[in-house]
Order: structure tokens, then sequence, then C-alpha cells
DNA sequence: TTGCAAATGTGAGGATTAGTCGCATTTTGA
DNA sequence: TCAAAATGCGACTAATCCTCACATTTGCAA
């Protein structure tokens, strides 16, 4: 147990890759390693994922998995690290430009939509989300995806309200888009009439809150 | 509606004892088992328990472990009923006697408050219901769990407003008590200020949404 | 009391799987 | 060209869940 891999305290080693694909041939398997491991959550829950089985179907070995990524909980959090990038954008982008009550109604509704689209068709998102919260990292990442998103809606609100009072609008705008999460969790855990419902419902009951206060 | 717990699809065969103790020794050693293990989860969590350790602090051998228990799920799944059926029946006495506006909005206060102040004080339900959500079986206790105690909601709903259409009480009910445990998860995981802040909050949007719609 | 079946208790060992390490092969760059 | 760096490999180690064959205790009918 003598650490030469040991410098290394905290986040770095938990999350980075334990060495950097600077080959375009060392690229191209990383890239398959994590095909193939999206896939096997997919098909079967990161729980269940093995390492050997990520490995085969990459087709490399053992060693090169681990090459790259320190432990098995480094790819999971490389897939939901893109996954936020990805839904981070889109949440930017769906409300960089509004600037009055009935336009936030209109942006706010589609977002809601998309959001529970991307959960309900895409399984990795769905296992990371619902799964894989026993890691603490990945807590982690989620509360601070949800704060950076959140900061979306509160810079909205601040430009809709701009008298109110600014903590106030924070933690609205923190529980609301925390709401939001939950709801969509919750909706896609149940029939899909029923999940219907309840984001319709969320909806109503959010924009209440951000709009008619 | 009837109140009572309604009986999960395969839950015995998942989590029961793999034998009933029906000798008043081995009782008493299936408690001190649930004591250890519960310990053990308040100390590490219980994805870092460990059976060996479990034996060990209750003072048995592996094999008596496993002779009660099929699994180490098994042990969480019974802590956790212990904890929602005490929650249940806690829940059910602030609501079971609500009959109009007011008296909602005085019990459903003090119940979110009770919620928040069980999550803060209780590291074994912290860690079973935010760490533990991994466990499939786990998530069906909890949405049961959800229901049933939505289930009280939509009791009071109903006395309300009782022209209302139903489908759309239980929609609210259950998406106001869902938001609620989300609510209080997230509020225990940070700073106790932001914390009560959002629990605040919660409480005015979920009121305003049970008894002003 | 006695005898015996059922209940309970035990812990070494089987089985699985995350992660390591020394060495082989390929690529880079001077 | 060729040495150093990067990459690749897979048998092996370690940790851990859980089983199983056997030992001990308890309940109870004769």
């Amino acid at each position: 147990m003598d650490g030469k891999v040991t410098a290394k305290p905290d986040q770095a080693a938990i999350a980075s890759p334990r060495r950097s694909p600077s080959q375009q041939r060392s690229r191209e398997r990383v890239e398959r390693m994590l095909a193939a491991a999206s896939a096997l959550i997919a098909e079967q829950g990161s729980d269940a994922m093995r390492m050997g089985e990520v490995a085969e179907r990459a087709g490399v070995s053992i060693g090169s998995l681990y090459q790259f990524f320190p432990d098995k909980r480094a790819i999971v959090w490389a897939l939901a690290e893109r996954y936020t990038a990805e839904s981070q954008a889109c949440i930017s982008a769906a409300l960089k430009d509004v600037s009055d009550a009935e336009g936030l109604r209109r942006s706010f509704s589609e977002l809601v939509d998309i959001y529970y689209q991307l959960f309900l068709a895409e399984p990795v998102m769905r296992d990371i989300w619902s799964g894989t919260q026993a890691d603490k990292a990945l807590r982690e990442l989620e509360l601070a995806d949800s704060r950076a998103n959140a900061d979306f809606l509160l810079a909205v609100l601040k430009r809709i309200r701009p008298d109110a009072d600014p903590i106030e609008l924070e933690t609205a705008a923190f529980l609301v888009w925390q709401m939001g999460e939950a709801a969509v969790r919750l909706a896609i855990s149940v029939e899909r009439d029923e999940g219907d419902r309840l984001v319709a419902a969320y909806k109503r009951m959010a924009l209440r809150e951000l709009v008619e206060e």
C-alpha cells in the first residue's frame, strides 16, 4: 500500500482522469469506454455496471480503463458532467432573454417540458440522478448544477421584480428549481398519465410562485 | 384510501427476515443487530456499513445475522420500515381531524416543521432517504410511503373542497407532499439558515396551492 | 426426567468484483 | 534513429457479501 498515487488530495483525485489522453488513439479509446459505460448504464443501471464489462464492450483491457479513470465513480461522473453541461446550456439559452412575466410564463413552461422529455428519453440521466445518489460527489455535482440553473431563473426574476428582496428571490428561485427536478423525477417514476398531470400541476404551482407574488 | 399501508409487490420476498425469531433470545439478538446497524449507518452511511462490523458490534456471528436477514438491503429496509411507520402515524394524527382551511394551515405548518426536525436530528433517516436511493426496493417503499402520506392530505382536501375534481385534488396532494420531502432533503443539505428559509418558502408555496385555489 | 426435533448459533470458505502492478508495445520528438 | 514518454495489457490482490455443513440450545411430548 505504498502510495504512489496519493499525491492529489480531493476533487481531482475523485473525479478527474488519472491521466489525460494526449494521443488521438487514446482519445478515441476513452470515447469508446464512455460509450460502453453509457450503454451499460442504460441497460442495467450504474450500480449493476461492471468494470470488466465496460472494458470488454469498449474493446480494451481493464488496465486501460483504469489508466484514464481512477475508479468506477469517475466514469459515471464523467457522463454526468456531460449531461449537466448540456442541459445547463439549454436552460441558459431558454431563459437568457426573458425580461417580463409573460415571457417567463412561456419560456418556463417550455423549459419544464424539455427537461421532462429529456429525463423520459435518456436512461443514463435517469439512472444517474435517481439511482446513484448514494455517491456523495455526485450529489454535490447535482446540487451545484441545481444552483447554477436556479441562478438563470434568479436573473430573470431580478429583471421582472427589481424591487423585491434579493434573498427572497434567491430562495424562491432555488426552491422552485429544485421542486421542478423533484417533480420530473417523480413524474418519470409513475404512469405516464399521472406523470403528465404532475408536471402540469408543478408548472402552475411554480408560475404562481414566480410571477404572481 | 383506506388509510392502511398498501402491501407492495414482492416486499416479503425481497426483504422479510429469512426466518422469524420465535424465541425470546433470538428476538433480543435481532434487536441488537438492528441497533448495531443503525449506529453504523449513523456513523458512516449505509453504503459503508459492513455486515461483519454489524455482526461484531451486535455480538453475534455473521451466520446469525444472515439467519434473520436475507441480505444487507434487508437490514436497511427493516430500519426504513420502522421509521416510515413512525412518521406515518405522526402524520395521520396531525391531519386526522382537520376539516377547514384554517385548521389545515396550522396543522400543515406544524407537520412540515416536525418532518424537518426529524430529518435534521435522525442520521439514519437522512442516510436512508438521501443515500441509499440506489436500492430499487427502497425507492418503491419511499414512493408507497409518500402516496400513503399524500392520502392523508387528500382526505383533508376532500373535506375542505368537496366540489373540486378528485383527480385534480389527488394530483395536488401527491405533488405537494413530494415537494415537501424534496424541500426537506434539500434543506438539510445546505446551511441551516438557508434551509430554514427554504422550508418556510415551501410552506407558503404549498399552502397557497392547497387552500387558495 | 428424558429424548428428540426444531430453532438457533458459528465461522471458514466460495464467489464476485473493484482496483493494482510490472512489463510489453506504440508513439513522439529531437 | 532511438530513447523517453505514453499507452496497453491481464493475471493477481484485496475487500466484501453471503453460504453451508456442522455445533449448540430450547421447547415439549412421552
